[in-house]
RNA sequence: GGCGAGGUCGCAUAGUGGACUAGUGCAGCCGCCUUGAAAGCGGCCGAGCGGAAACGCUCCGUGGGUUCGAAUCCCACCCUCGCCGCCA
């Protein structure tokens, strides 16, 4: 949610901000009006409610027929106090539901246009010549099947499509990407957590998972619980409803969880191995901390997100996502991705986002020091989404034979292994 | 799942229909006193919205209802604690 504040002193820049992101601008204009609407009915109720208690304190203090009289005179005034009270409600949730689908304003040096419209920050890495190695690179799913880590064929029969097992070697890789991940957060200074991956609506709907996002979303209607797309979901909704001692942010807490997807605007995209999959494990980051440091932090996490693919050895672009394709709560946000040998092009595996304060006013999570209260600000960072992980060192470190080098950062959460080998 | 107890301003507690403008204690903040600290004394001390301010309105788990008037009465739900059952 914006700073309503906003509507009144700079329209402008939501406007500009909608336009970037190619939605309704006229929704400010209703918003406007709507706000304006919901502020003279609150105050219409409230002159009558005022009204209504200085005749209470009579009617507790009179006595015989100057009591009757005056209880006819309050009797009077239910009607329009219910009335008042029923229209500003009415005009408060008109208002609600207007604001609540505005997503949050764009930073003005986003770049504009849709999901093609990126710009690359930075490129990191040569992607392998296997050409000149003298062998064609297999994709992740064959090298999978070769080594006995994946197994698509038994997670269609058990699940459906798009779902998977890990096995034998491929499942301690997970392991280890996992421990490899804390152990470098836990450095970095964030607090490890376990979150819950089935929330409430309310999680769901802080976040900005339930708008235009909710078609992708997994719904349990016999107990109204949603799995969560992330723990970003629960990460945020942690200090819902908090007020946080200013010094102590920032807090940075790094998640890991089951993440469930629909996928349901992607039929037919991806649909070889574990690229796009129903369910996948993710190590998140989550800072909360104060919108002047927001900047700042969420460069920070895209450095930490970095830090990681690198260790991993994996060749990779950073790139700016453009305004059109931002989520509803992204002010601004870095994407990772890494070399894909078989599909000759980057992919993505990590992503960023800086939230401002949009998230913590729909959770209401606010800080207080000397200056007052008021909203922190919420950041997400992917540290590592396993499957897509698991695809990048398979494909990147594989030799001629199907057997995959390991990097030496992960090799001590593999009993020191070399490399992950062909079995049979 | 069954039975019982409970949810009031950071914590603890009072409040069973009108003066509740929600009292008190603790913690916290400011000041006095002090070489310094503690104690003592005085003041401040929940959140939101509107307002330059004065001040007004809303919030006693959530949502409804009764009433001129609800923290207080009624209904439903949520959560917490205890015991029993089941389970990892």
């Amino acid at each position: 949610m914006i700073d309503p504040k906003l509507l009144r002193t700079d329209p402008d820049r939501l406007r500009r901000s909608q336009a970037a992101r190619g939605e309704s601008v006229e929704l400010i204009d209703q918003l406007v009006a709507a706000d304006d609407a919901r502020r003279s009915s609150i105050a219409a109720y409230e002159a009558l409610r005022a009204q209504q208690k200085e005749l209470g304190k009579l009617v507790a203090r009179a006595k015989g027929e100057e009591k009757a009289a005056v209880l006819a005179q309050t009797k009077e005034l239910v009607g329009l106090v219910k009335a008042a009270d029923a229209a500003s409600a009415d005009a408060a949730q008109t208002f609600d539901a207007l604001i609540r689908q505005l997503p949050n304003p764009v930073f003005d040096d986003v770049p504009l246009g849709g999901e093609d419209d990126f710009t690359v920050v930075s490129t990191h890495g040569t992607p392998r010549d296997f050409a000149a190695e003298g062998f064609t690179p297999r994709d992740h799913l064959e090298l999978g099947e070769l080594l006995g880590a994946i197994d698509m064929e038994r997670g269609a029969k058990v699940s459906g499509s798009r779902f998977y097992f890990l096995t034998g070697q491929g499942a301690m890789l997970e392991f280890a990407l996992i421990n490899l991940a804390m152990a470098k957060a836990l450095q970095w200074g964030f607090t490890p957590v376990i979150p819950p991956a089935l929330v409430k609506p309310s999680a769901m709907e802080g976040t900005g998972f339930l708008g235009q996002a909710a078609q992708d979303v997994y719904h349990l209607p016999a107990d109204d619980l949603y799995l969560v797309g992330t723990s970003e979901v629960a990460l945020a909704a942690f200090h819902s409803e908090e007020i946080l001692d200013s010094a102590s942010l920032p807090r940075q807490y790094v998640g890991y969880s089951p993440c469930f997807r629909r996928e349901a605007g992607s039929y037919g995209k991806d649909t070889r191995g574990i690229f796009r999959v129903h369910w996948f494990d993710k190590v998140e980051m989550f800072v909360y901390c104060d919108p002047e440091q927001a900047h700042a932090e969420h460069q920070r996490l895209l450095e930490f997100e970095k830090e990681f693919i690198t260790a991993l050895e994996l060749p990779f672009q950073v790139l700016e996502v453009a305004a059109g394709d931002l989520g509803l709560s992204a002010a601004r946000k870095y994407d990772c991705y890494g070399w894909l040998p078989t599909q000759e092009k980057y992919r993505e595996v990590t992503s960023t986002s800086n939230c401002t304060e949009f998230q913590a006013r729909r959770l209401n999570i606010r800080q207080r020091d000397n200056a007052g209260v008021r909203p922190v600000a919420t950041l997400n960072g992917t540290l590592c989404a396993m499957t897509r992980m698991i695809i990048m060192i398979l494909e990147n470190h594989q030799q001629a034979d199907g057997s995959v080098r390991i990097p030496p950062a992960l090799r001590p959460y593999l009993g020191g292994a070399e490399f992950l080998t062909p079995i049979s």
